[in-house]
DNA sequence: CCATTCTGTGTTATCGGTAACATAACGTTA
DNA sequence: TAACGTTATGTTACCGATAACACAGAATGG
């Protein structure tokens, strides 16, 4: 049972294939009724058009490679149905991958993507393995890095500094009277998000002249809620008088509040806890934990928004110069850092604007 | 600037492109120096085959559509890496698309992924349209349905029986002496994997002849832990003596303690809940919370393992009878639904399995 | 009323690989 | 040593669509 192709569909409509392509794709000009009658063959004999072909003749595949370092996140899951959403509509298809954190991944990723010769590519920003970055550069396509703005990026960004936004939420920590601080991120975080976080972290810190020692690593990315629970009991046993807690994620920071709740430690009294990324656990904690909030969504549908600007224009498009988006970042009071320093009233959750660069 | 392609490779080696392309897929007999000399140039040049061209010629697409309802969440994001994992190394590429519970959308996806000439289908169980199912069908590849044993199965399965695993847990909490027992589940979840938890609810409490009219449904999915909190408290006010409730998933059962935890009503004493999924949260809640556990990374591994024997076995493979591969489900038992019936020991979490038909 | 543009459609070549078959050089066996 | 199999490589013909160009007939304009 052979596969229906364009050749039956032009043989059973009394036109040639060319015809076919062109009114199914609304392309050239194509008399209305034989369009019609056209599309009825189409859909009795239930066509389905070979896009690989098609991508094969017209050099365009409707690929964009898209790498993130996990799925199971709901950043990533977010900026993965914003550029789904933002690519579809397109004709555009995504080719998703995870890494799992690892550069080599990453690197076999690139090239089994870059055989498939998407339009253009996506990978979240981590510092890439130099045979990486040399592909992604020579494969001739925009390359766009989301989630951080690097300092050396490969084409264009879409993304914003989590050094800032750490450091505006710890900015927070210090401004409701907590000065024993401390953070608990990753290990082995060498060119992560992370750690950028850890060194916004330490930027408020030392501008405050406040101590920075009250630093723990605990597993390598990603870390969960239990890591954060263990990580905050030992952080109570090294240094007991903390009084306020930066977490590099909100399941982490989840983790932390939990500790605290077995350990008997009343929030936010006697501990402030903050978290980064809004995460639905930060909202329905009790208490509520303060956090960064960035939209996954809003990343990626700025992504796919850049992707089609750079595809759209025929010509020229190859030269744009790389561009740079900058998404919004909020900071999120909620009742883990309420400030009990004035002991006057328990204020709602207010909102804090964080406009970045 | 043109892109390096075989022939290229060919001219530079000084053989045919029919030479280069044996060395590079170990297919037939090379001499060993000959392969060497063609490698070397590959890598000199900076050649990545094109799989577009391959698949084109060779009618093996090298991709395997995936479709899942949604990406955030752990089941369906464990599932895809567990699929990656499993077809990476077999030289299969993943399509992933998510539907966002939508069967339209589900229709768009299927069409457009069939269009791609994948060489299997999985989709999550979920009444597809007709015209989905049909295209399905008529795609004349193997189908896997995941996450559910249907009733009226497309192809192959990979899954269990949500209904059955959900009734073993209600009996837990029957065992456990609870009598007055609720339900929060989705609202309009026809033909969905939180129905069949639902009916496998109902099915124990009607076996044990108990009241089965606490039933709440919150939203239509996906419901997260704000809607599980909310249901609570409405479930509380309508029926206040409520001894123990059945959420459809752990996001759902954490807004339920949650709501307990502000309500002042102690778990496991006088409320007992369980979840479904062993979600993070259901270990790191507190008090932790019992749940179904199923492991989204077995049911894409399996799922890849099945795909690989279909396609693997040359011919014949075509007209390999449906395959029902069943995984394993187990009631893992926490602080949330402790006994406290007997008021004796406080044992710790035990585990119970339970084998699926 | 003829030259010119516009419409709608067809023809041909091709995209970059691979399947299938062909072939040359060599070793092996009767 | 002739016949034959083996091994390594080359040749040819596609896979299913689209780009680019060609072209006939209708519409338009001076």
């Amino acid at each position: 049972m052979q596969r229906v192709k364009m050749a039956d569909i032009a043989r059973a409509a009394g036109v040639s294939t060319m015809t076919v392509s062109r009114a199914l794709r609304q392309d050239g000009r194509i008399a209305p009724e034989t369009r019609r009658k056209i599309l009825r063959v189409v859909r009795e004999l239930g066509y389905v058009p070979d896009r690989i072909a098609a991508g094969f003749s017209s050099r365009r595949s409707g690929f964009v490679g898209v790498l993130v370092p996990s799925l199971n996140n709901t950043h990533f899951a977010e900026t993965a149905a914003g550029l789904q959403n933002g690519l579809h509509p397109a004709g555009l298809q995504m080719l998703l991958g995870y890494t799992n954190y690892q550069k080599t991944q990453a690197e076999q990723l690139i090239e089994t993507m870059l055989s498939r010769r998407p339009e253009a590519m996506v990978v979240t920003y981590d510092d890439h393995t130099p045979r990486a970055r040399r592909m992604l550069v020579d494969a001739g396509v925009p390359v766009i890095e989301i989630w951080e703005t690097p300092p050396r990026p490969i084409g264009h960004v879409v993304g914003f500094s989590n050094r800032q936004a750490a450091a505006a939420m710890t900015q927070h920590l210090i401004d409701i009277g907590r000065t024993r601080i401390g953070f608990i991120g990753e290990a082995n975080d060498a060119g992560t998000r992370g750690a950028q976080r850890r060194l916004g972290f330490l930027d408020a810190l030392r501008a405050a002249k406040l101590d920075a020692s009250r630093m723990l690593a605990t597993a390598a990315p990603p870390i969960g809620m239990m890591q954060g629970r263990e990580a905050m009991m030992a952080l109570l046993q090294q240094w007991p008088d903390t009084d306020a807690v930066l977490c590099v994620s909100d399941p982490c920071a989840y983790g932390a509040v939990s500790a605290c709740q077995l350990a008997g430690i009343p929030l936010p009294d006697r501990m402030a806890i903050a978290g980064f990324g809004n995460f639905e656990i930060s909202l329905c904690s009790v208490p509520a934990i303060s956090t960064v909030t960035v939209s996954g969504l809003a990343i990626g549908a700025a992504a796919a928004s850049l992707i089609q600007r750079l595809l759209g224009g025929d010509l020229a498009a190859r030269d744009v110069p790389p561009q740079a988006v900058f998404v919004d970042v909020g900071i999120e009071i909620r009742g883990s850092t309420l400030d009990t320093s004035a002991l006057t009233d328990k204020r709602g959750p207010t909102r804090a604007r964080l406009r970045d660069r």
